[in-house]
RNA sequence: GCGGGGUUAGCUCAGCGGUAGAGCAUCUCGCUUACACCGAGGGGGUCGGGGGUUCGAAUCCCUCACUCCGCACCA
């Protein structure tokens, strides 16, 4: 029976209704209880925020490839997918969304605010839902999880009070990082230092009972309304007599001392003076500290100045008191200079907004007793990152890891089971509690939320079900954790993969998964990040509306190496011109073969031709390096091997020395019979080998051969075996392709057209050789187009001579003028040659080099040697 | 300042001790019934500079230059 395939390749005909066909038949859903190993992986979950960009396509794919090789390799195989609540950042869409209607969340209430940004989440996940299955992704959708999800949020609270009972987690007022546009407290890592020329206020401070003025410097003069003090260094000649006077304080007109703090000040830098504002500068609150300055807040939660900052300031913008603060110091004569100055501000990353140091009340978690387990977690070996060289990088930041705020003054995310009475009493538990067990006064809940990664720590296990003492036995966790491999973007390795190893380690007593595989960054053509301010961004959905996801999976796999990934539309179409070649070859062999060829068992290798022997030792080979490539994340490496094999072996060579046999022009009807089972046989293991890569056009073919399993996602993997390892075969081959290729090539330097016919000559050392001359006859005529091959014939003279793979051949052209052209080729071809040789001698001729060397690369320079003096004594009869 | 990368064909990158590779781009020829999203062929690199180790270095070591990314500091 002959299956037909569409003439064209046309993807938007048949991925959806393949995916509901996956989906129907469960093949993403694992067996609880297989009796087989299992290969576990969870998503790293996108923010309900919005639609994925390209970067979630490649961490997505790469997953994908991952699970679906797994899968097919026999391995009980889940991977997990879901989504997160993304704290902040939804919050603040849908905040952008209020504010087109005109209102504020506060003109909503808590409640009914959380109601909408709920319904935002629906929508949102439902079309990320949609977008990962465009994209082929085979993940278990009935597990499909939400970090606000009931059983995920028990596992938050649980960890939260444990840790608490466990005094790991601390109440403390502090001065943390405040964005005064959120408003709310933000963790060391969320703030990004962005360089900005800026500029740098020199002011005069007098100093009490005297005409001397001590001249600060600072970029921040607003906050010198805040200033308790004034700091020099305890050694500076200069200023040592002034230390417990003290200075006027422009403007405000207050009296603050002089103090010596040898860590706050450099003498060597700016005057050498410096004003201590303790409470809106990180490094004055700790000199503040030292010295027993008073905090005198005078910037509130929304970025405006209090009254404390004087009548005049109060409400005014922190850049608006700034200019007023200039002009008032300029009036009276304060001001000394302004001087241009390059710094580097600490910005809010998700708004852009500045940064203001704030004294506050928040939660922390005491992050070493979580670190030190998690640094020799990858320091054992236990948890292995790749690349390797992110180790290093994990090492360096965990080893210097500050205490983690985790409170967040915002109305989305998991709300802080902590309560206080009236008599600030507080309690932490995992039930409500009725009345404070302390005074039997009504408490209330903390109203602050939870750092949204505080969750997303947990991930791995709260999405299987763990929920804390009690529920850290379930099904799911008994079968796949811990989990196997996590890849995602370097770019979270601290805000999550961190996290989630020192969670994990603390919860679950192992390590989350045992390797972590980095993935780089995606960019444009030109390797700028996408943005969508510079409008380059490139959504995912949009490509494979135009060539099909297969196309872009595999461009996206292709590109998987390095730091930085550049992908551009052009790279796409040329990977989807491979999807269409991988369609076009199949066309050709349905046409051919006949499934029912597999009834007939496996092949039986004493009928093999040495082409057909060569093909399947390539393929052996590649099936070989795709396994080992796949086991080392190397992505590019696999995809490209198929690449390589597919198009330049299958289809270049193969297909194209197969037909004379499979359109009977050459061969007997066994021959035939046995080159379409080998063409089936190549093909249904190469749609195996590529359907990671591109499950969709692979599926839709290999439905058409006749497997034994309903999908090709459940069949098996192929693995290389040594049977069909044929050196020899391979050896010949090489040499037939060389030939073909040199005959062609000397055609067209001498100007032949491929109409013209030319009479070939072999000579070789082997009787076995000069035979499978003989037989491949017809395929050097073939590909090559001559009228006939002269196995160890004498050549005529005036035929070009050439030595290749070390056999000599002989072209014998008819009369026709050499080209000039063709002269000053040769030329410098034998010029070549002759250096070449040269520097072979030279190498052989250094016993030094053969003493020293390994036998085979002896063995391969002299074989070498050997060659270009034949050749070049070929060629220079061509002269 | 501390840590980690990178510098190989016009572009993007692989190779990381034994004859310089791929994709894309470019040039020439060819619509040969699987495919012009194709086929055949060509051109193009002193592997950032300098030094060293080695029989042999793009590959290991030192050094310089440029560049990117973290982290810290920045009155």
């Amino acid at each position: 029976m002959k299956e037909e395939l569409a003439k064209r390749y046309e993807p938007e005909t048949f991925e959806q209704r393949i995916y509901a066909m996956w989906e129907a038949g469960g093949y993403f859903t694992p067996e609880t209880d297989p009796g087989r190993p299992k290969f576990s992986i969870v998503i790293p979950p996108p923010n309900v925020t919005g639609r994925l960009h390209i970067g979630h396509a490649l961490v997505n794919t790469l997953q994908d490839i991952l699970v679906r090789w797994k899968r097919m390799s026999g391995f009980n195989t889940l991977w997990v997918p879901g989504t997160d609540h993304a704290g902040i950042a939804t919050q603040m869409v849908v905040e952008r969304q209020l504010a087109k209607e005109g209102i504020s969340r506060f003109d909503l209430g808590r409640d009914r605010f959380v109601e909408r940004v709920w319904q935002w989440k629906e929508q949102h996940s439902s079309e990320i839902k949609d977008q990962l299955t465009r994209l082929g992704a085979s993940a278990d959708w009935t597990r499909e999880r939400f970090t606000l999800d009931e059983g995920l949020s028990r596992a938050v609270r649980y960890v939260f009070v444990k840790l608490y009972d466990d005094g790991l987690i601390y109440r403390a007022l502090a001065m943390v990082n405040w964005c005064p546009h959120c408003r709310t407290a933000i963790s060391d890592i969320e703030v990004e230092y962005r360089d900005r020329n800026g500029k740098l206020y020199h002011i005069d401070y007098p100093v009490e009972g005297s005409d001397r003025r001590l001249t600060v410097a600072t970029t921040r003069p607003e906050t010198m309304l805040g200033d308790t003090g004034v700091a020099v260094h305890p050694d500076d000649e200069r200023y040592r007599d002034l230390i417990g006077k003290n200075v006027i304080l422009p403007i405000a007109n207050r009296t603050i001392p002089v103090v010596g703090d040898p860590v706050l000040v450099d003498p060597e830098f700016g005057t050498g003076v410096v004003k201590v504002t303790p409470a809106h500068d990180k490094n004055d609150y700790e000199a503040g500290l030292r010295n027993n300055l008073p905090q005198l807040q005078v910037i509130g939660e929304d970025g405006r100045m209090l009254a404390a900052a004087g009548a005049e300031f109060e409400g005014l913008d922190r850049a608006d008191a700034r200019k007023k603060v200039v002009a008032l110091l300029r009036e009276q004569g304060y001001l000394v200079k302004i001087d241009e100055h390059l710094h580097a501000v600490g910005v809010h990353g998700k708004c852009d907004t500045d940064i203001e140091p704030m004294i506050s009340r928040q939660w922390f978690v005491k992050i070493e007793p979580l670190a030190t387990p998690a640094i020799e977690a990858v320091r054992s070996g236990a948890v292995q990152i790749l690349p390797q060289s992110w180790e290093a990088t994990y090492f360096n930041w965990m080893e210097n890891i500050h205490d983690w705020t985790i409170s967040r003054q915002l109305w989305w995310g998991h709300r802080i089971p902590a309560f206080h009475c009236v008599n600030g009493h507080t309690v932490v538990s995992m039930d409500d509690p009725a009345t404070c067990p302390e005074c039997g006064q009504p408490m209330t809940q903390e109203t602050d939320v939870l750092d949204t990664w505080f969750s997303s720590g947990l991930w791995p296990f709260s999405t299987l079900g763990w929920q804390g003492e009690g529920h850290d036995d379930t099904p799911d966790l008994r079968a796949f954790y811990p989990t196997d491999v996590l890849i995602t973007g370097f770019d979270i390795l601290f805000f999550w993969v961190a996290r989630m190893i020192m969670m994990g380690l603390r919860f679950t007593g192992v390590a989350p998964f045992s390797q972590v595989f980095l993935n780089g960054l995606v960019r444009d053509e030109q390797g700028k990040k996408m943005s969508k301010t510079a409008g380059n961004v490139i959504d995912p959905l949009d490509v494979v509306n135009e060539v099909g996801a297969d196309a872009l999976r595999f461009t996206l796999a292709v590109s998987a190496s390095g730091r930085d990934i550049p992908l551009g539309k052009s790279r796409i179409q040329g990977y989807s011109a491979f999807v269409n070649k991988i369609w076009n070859a199949s066309r050709f062999a349905l046409m051919h073969i006949d499934v029912e060829l597999r009834d007939a068992g496996a092949i039986d290798r004493d009928q093999l031709r040495t082409v057909e022997r060569w093909i399947l030792s390539r393929l052996n080979d590649v099936t070989r390096e795709v396994n080992r490539q796949l086991s080392a994340f190397r992505f590019d490496e696999a995809s490209n091997a198929l690449y390589q094999f597919f198009w330049h072996e299958f289809c270049d060579w193969y297909i194209e020395m197969a037909k004379p046999v499979l359109l009977g022009k050459h061969g007997s009807d066994t021959d035939r019979r046995v080159a379409k089972r080998v063409l089936l046989e190549v093909l249904d293991r190469s749609l195996r080998l590529l359907h990671p890569f591109m499950p969709f056009v692979t599926e839709e073919i290999w439905q058409k051969l006749g497997g034994v399993e309903p999908s090709i996602m459940i069949a098996p993997y192929p693995i290389a075996e040594d049977v069909l390892e044929d050196s020899e075969a391979e050896r010949l081959m090489g040499a037939v392709k060389a030939i073909i290729t040199t005959v062609r090539n000397v055609r067209a330097e001498r100007g032949f057209t491929p109409k013209d016919r030319f009479r070939l000559y072999i000579s070789g050392h082997h009787a076995r050789e000069l035979n499978f001359f003989r037989d491949s006859a017809y395929v050097l005529m073939e590909l090559a187009r001559l009228n006939e091959v002269v196995v160890a014939g004498e050549p005529p003279a005036g035929t070009h001579h050439d030595v290749v793979e070390g056999f000599h051949i002989a072209i014998e052209f008819p009369e026709k003028e050499i080209s000039p052209e063709q002269l000053e080729k040769t030329r410098r071809e034998i010029e070549k040659t002759t250096k070449e040789l040269a520097s072979a001698d030279a190498r052989l001729a250094n016993e030094e080099f053969v003493r020293n060397a390994p036998p085979h690369i002896v063995q391969q320079a002299q074989a070498r040697q050997a060659e270009l003096r034949a050749r070049l004594e070929k060629l220079q009869h061509n002269q």
